[in-house]
DNA sequence: AACCAAACTTGCAGTTTCTGCAAAAAGATT
DNA sequence: AATCTTTTTGCAGAAACTGCAAGTTTGGTT
């Protein structure tokens, strides 16, 4: 159980967050410093980094943080993962709106993308290993991995696309979508 | 066709990129800096900012930076997206020495690979054009933001892969390796 | 309650990264 | 050669980031 420690780490952490995307809503990201982010979070410019490395890591946040390590049950395998990813689908809809700022920060300023994809690569690792796990292949065997990257990546486009949209669906609807066009890559109709 | 210009920019941008890595391969990617990379390509610090938005980005360089742009025949999508990609995978191994000396710079620092996804995105883009051309559906119609997402999360399996195998096989085996297991992600077995 | 140890915050000094601007150098054009 | 464009460079300064050595808060122990 989290004791005050925790709690207020996670407030400090969510405050330069949250301020960082405000800001860089407002602003743009390179109008915004690093000192008027911790000042609005109301912390010194050096507890900044000892939160997150860079600036940009802040907008970006560990949007996975606290989520539980992924575990596939024996289903057929788009099944599985989109049962094993489920927890993740529904924290980032329960916090709505800081996705959707998050979001729209990034579109307005397209270097963060890169920045979004690189945050999901650790949870792809993850994702990889609990496949290897369930199928009893090696961890550096190529499926696993391609499976986890092509489940990521299909994570992505749904994310973006929910996130576009407005959620005017629910996120997991967007990920069953991009889900069922997965099955049509590897149809032998021509292009 | 390209003059003097042309040429002597592309040699300094190679200049920096080689320097780059190979000083962050002998010491580690934050114990160069800025200043050495530029002495050690033979221009002024401040060039280096002229080629590189950051030391990271000239480590990563822009790997597909005058591929031409893919274009999709009328074969199954799979078979058209290795058509198309081919080129790319070409100049990889072409580059061999170099790709090699850069993968071996981001397996040992991580914070790396991120940049190197990233810098697979422009490409992704620009494939998810061809693909909706060729299809004739929306741009933003989620099938060919899928497919290139995925052929893309292959591609980046096959390259970390050959790198990791040091080229003991060429690059586009792996590419097709990669791509055969595609074809297993949505079969219905158990996993 | 008194105390201790670990974790967290903060200030400060110093290095490195990165930008804007204007002048100089090099290449292209006629 | 004269001119125009592109690239390089130096300089000044802002911002990012790090290591260290305090202080402060928290959790647990006696």
């Amino acid at each position: 159980m989290p004791g005050r420690r925790e709690i207020k780490r996670r407030q400090t952490r969510l405050a330069l967050i949250t301020a960082a995307l405000r800001l860089a809503d407002e602003r743009g990201v390179d109008r915004v410093t690093t000192e008027e982010i911790s000042a609005a979070a109301e912390v010194s410019p050096r507890t900044f980094f000892n939160y997150f490395a860079t600036k940009e890591h802040a907008l970006v946040g560990d949007p996975l943080e606290d989520c539980p390590a992924p575990v596939l049950k024996p289903l057929p395998l788009l099944d599985a993962l989109l049962d094993a990813l489920a927890p993740a689908f529904e924290q980032i809809q329960g916090d709505r709106d800081l996705w959707l700022l998050r979001m729209r920060v990034i579109s307005a300023n397209p270097q963060l993308l890169p920045l979004l994809i690189a945050a999901a690569a650790s949870a792809e690792q993850r994702l990889a290993q609990a496949i290897a796990d369930q199928t009893g292949l090696a961890p550096d065997h190529p499926r696993p991995q391609v499976a986890a990257a092509v489940a990521n990546a299909a994570v992505r486009v749904a994310v973006v696309r929910w996130a576009e949209s407005g959620d005017s669906r629910p996120l997991i609807e967007h990920v069953r979508e991009a889900f069922h066009h997965l099955k049509e890559v590897d149809d032998s109709r021509r292009t």
